[in-house]
RNA sequence: CGCGGGAUAGAGCAGUAGGUAGCUCGUCGGGCUCAUAACCCGAAGGUCGCUGGUUCGAGUCCAGCUCCCGCUACCA
């Protein structure tokens, strides 16, 4: 098993106009954590990090219709997703802001010398601007009539109902979705980044490099990218919302919030390792560090052409190894949408089923959409829950922790009188760290977590098959403590594999057992993970069911909307 | 419109180099009773989105088409 590398794992940073939902998690959050805590575990060198993404329009337009200051939204909302991750046990090292200084620093330095280095072009053009609300306005942000079909409201980049694609000056009757007024043309120049200088790069580097290494998904999308010929992108807005543009004629423009955004992976690291007395350096610039990006897949061309075009025009920098971006997820049977409230929120789910995080990380991680878009249901949730994690792994380490109090007060028997059948099971046993960490290498988190719960049915066919239970009435002590001693073995595995995707469980069982923590990479066959005479704590249930009337009461309150 | 991803048993997914379709859950039948009525064994259930083509043989290769999702508001 590797260890001793450096790993610098990001998820993608949320943005503050609302709180998370479960969608959030299981495209971006949930696989990161397992990752960075199976290579933890490994004995690798980990910064997991993450933060609040808190610029860009629609954070002032949220604060302009809420009558409140952007401020004020971003500290509610930061102070939400922060906590909701924290309590389902997202490892990150660090969970930073990008209103931070020491980030408005770091972006800004990435501008100036990107601007020094002749990396940025300047181009002026016009564009609608709203007179009323002082602003500019995005495409997204214009209404008017389709010059194709006549339909009133098409949106300045596209008419939803013929589908052509529009500029917001091919509106007949254009509108400011803000005040309603008509807006004018106004001239503006911004900094574009030339991304189109960057194609022999990319073709060397992902579509011969990263063939058959990363995911069809993300491979495809980058390479149709480069295939059509990528554009200058502009990397400044005019807002007063965000960092400013360190430049003398940079008044009242700002960075566009996806140029600082993914920087701010970076300013979260310096966060860190001031915090910590590091250097933040070898994270970032070191050859040997693999650096891997969590995301969803409306997010693949920022991470892996816009963002590594950055770091290479600003040098020194080291690229991706990875961008294991996952597909959505829906709910019942319905795409998730914040506006339609069509969502289950993170701060919601922890009050209607509190300590019960690994219940929904379980659920997420076996049904996550890996290679194309799945669905979450309230029943297929309590299904899995009471199915796999109750009836197969908890029910598997409770009848075992029962029967060793029951047969030697909690105490591990000895292991006296193997037989070859007993053999073959702790082998299989042995096997499963390095099961579980070539699935998790390759990102196949599923697999990894199914890989876990075959482990406990492993443990559940062994003692079907033994059944110690009758063995103890017919006075075979000697092959009873044997049976009962490898059973424990296969618990402490099971308290060891399932830290990465069931953290608070594998605490549980951890501390049911009195077992000292064992890393992954110190596992060695024939090395025994708990020993004669040891003595286990009282059983105690690790999962409880979930009922028919609380998943009831969850699909009400979701079709009330 | 264009580009990318997807479409495999009731549900969720595997199918890596073309050779008689697999896994988990659910359903049905049996066994066990240590265990959160849990566990173990067995069975039923699929014309692999549609239409053509290449091949002795295609879920797997080629062409065309349909539907879902993303790129494009909220948003992973």
């Amino acid at each position: 098993m590797e260890s001793n590398q450096r790993y610098t794992i990001t998820s993608a940073l949320p943005y503050t106009n609302g709180p998370i939902h479960i969608g959030h998690l299981a495209g971006a959050y949930i696989p990161a954590d397992i990752f960075a805590r199976f290579k933890r575990l490994s004995g690798n060198d980990v910064v997991y990090i993450c933060g609040s993404d808190e610029h860009g329009v629609a954070i002032s337009i949220k604060a302009k219709s809420e009558n409140k200051t952007p401020k004020e939204i971003i500290d509610k909302y930061h102070k939400t997703i922060k906590d909701s991750f924290e309590s389902f046990g997202i490892s990150f090292d660090n969970y930073s802001r990008t209103s931070l200084p020491i980030h408005h620093k770091t972006a800004s330095e990435f501008f100036i010398d990107l601007e020094k280095k002749n990396a940025l072009e300047i181009k002026s053009s016009s564009q609608l601007f709203d007179p009323k609300e002082n602003q500019f306005l995005a495409d997204r942000f214009v209404e008017g009539t389709c010059p194709n079909c006549g339909y009133q409201h098409a949106y300045g980049d596209q008419c939803e109902n013929c589908g052509s694609s529009l500029s917001p000056t091919d509106l007949i009757n254009p509108k400011s979705k803000l005040s309603g007024e008509k807006p004018i043309k106004k001239e503006t120049t911004h900094w574009f980044l030339p991304l189109g200088n960057y194609e022999k790069f990319l073709t060397e580097w992902i579509i011969k490099g990263k063939k058959n290494k990363w995911k069809a998904n993300v491979y495809g999308q980058v390479k149709s990218w480069v295939d059509l010929g990528l554009e200058s992108r502009a990397i400044t807005r005019d807002l007063d919302w965000g960092i400013s543009v360190p430049h003398k004629n940079g008044k009242g423009k700002v960075l566009y919030v996806w140029f600082d955004a993914p920087i701010g992976y970076i300013s979260s690291t310096k966060e860190w390792a001031e915090k910590n007395g590091k250097k933040w350096e070898p994270y970032w610039k070191d050859s040997k560090t693999k650096l891997i990006h969590f995301i969803g897949k409306d997010n693949i061309v920022f991470h892996s052409i816009i963002f590594p075009i950055i770091l290479k025009a600003k040098g020194d920098y080291i690229l991706p190894e990875n961008v294991p971006a996952n597909e959505f997820l829906n709910l019942e049977g319905e795409k998730i949408s914040t506006s339609k409230n069509w969502a289950i929120w993170l701060h919601e789910y922890l009050i209607d089923f509190p300590d019960m995080q690994d219940s929904l990380r379980y659920t997420l991680t076996v049904n996550a959409p890996e290679t194309k878009d799945n669905d979450f249901t309230w029943k297929d949730f309590q299904a899995r829950n009471n199915n796999e994690l109750v009836a197969i792994l908890g029910n598997f380490i409770n009848r075992v922790l029962v029967l060793t109090h029951k047969y030697y007060n909690g105490v591990v028997p000895n292991e006296i009188n193997k037989d070859n059948e007993d053999r073959d099971i702790l082998n299989e046993v042995f096997e499963y760290p390095d099961i579980i960490s070539k699935s998790l290498d390759k990102f196949k988190f599923r697999d990894g977590i199914n890989s876990l719960i075959n482990l406990a049915r492993l443990g559940n066919k062994y003692l079907a098959e033994k059944e110690p239970w009758k063995l103890i009435k017919q006075n075979q002590d000697l092959r009873v403590s044997e049976i009962m001693f490898i059973s424990l073995q296969i618990c402490a595995m099971l308290a060891v594999l399932s830290e990465p995707f069931l953290p608070k469980s594998s605490e549980k069982i951890y501390g049911i057992m009195n077992l000292k923590k064992i890393k992954w990479n110190e596992i060695e066959k024939n090395k025994y993970l708990i020993s004669p005479n040891e003595v286990v704590n009282a059983p105690e249930l690790i999962f409880r069911k979930i009922e028919d009337d609380e998943i009831e009461k969850q699909l009400k309150k979701l079709k009330k909307n």
